[in-house]
DNA sequence: AACATATTCATCCCTACGGGTGAATATTGA
DNA sequence: TCAATATTCACCCGTAGGGATGAATATGTT
């Protein structure tokens, strides 16, 4: 699942959809309306977004409303925060040996 | 900046590669080796994590050495914690809504 | 109820790009 | 000269991004 998370995090168009709905459950149209480009395009993201799991769908009659879902977030986060561990140890070795040396 | 770095991470292979360089510098064939596809490939890759400012590069002779650089990482943790504390907060207002209701 | 209208979303088609390969091309090392 | 290193080129395949069109649902009017 982290391919499909971090591939929808990698668009900005993607990341202002999840910021938009930080603020709150929206339907399909309100979450196209701030965008310049097409609502299909928009509906593409949510799709590549709800791929990713982090975006559930909620279907009332013709409306469409859109909820986060921060699950997925955590694991790219791990994933992040143990690289950043590892590669400083590693600078932190380099360093050290260059140091030594 | 975020796009590429996200999108660079958002490869198993790229993400393997990374991790070798976590271990220490190499040449491009020594990061090829345990990998099943061709060299070419990798070779694109690393154009790709080059891009995302995730690898440096350093000529000597006809060998390539690639080596970390994590300053990338930290912008894409940061997007990442900032929009888990949104998203957090935003749901806890939802929990607090729903109980009060 | 029945029909027209507006809204919402999905589907079809095209273009661009990522990921993979093999072959060809420097360039350096032995 | 011959082998090793790495890039570049041409190409195929799958998929994402975009506009245009169509289907489904809700709303309003008679």
């Amino acid at each position: 699942m982290l391919d499909e998370t971090l591939l929808a995090l990698a668009d900005p168009t993607r990341r202002a959809i999840l910021s938009r709905l930080a603020r709150g459950e929206a339907r399909v149209t309100d979450v196209a309306k701030p965008f310049a480009i097409s609502l299909n395009s928009v509906s593409k993201h949510i799709r590549m977004l709800e791929r990713a799991r982090l975006v559930r769908r909620r279907i009332e009659g013709r409306e469409h409303f859109l909820a986060l879902d921060p699950t997925p977030l955590d694991e790219a986060a791990d994933w992040i925060a143990a690289q950043k561990t590892l590669w400083a140890w590693r600078l932190g070795e380099l360093e050290k040996a260059l140091t030594d040396g």
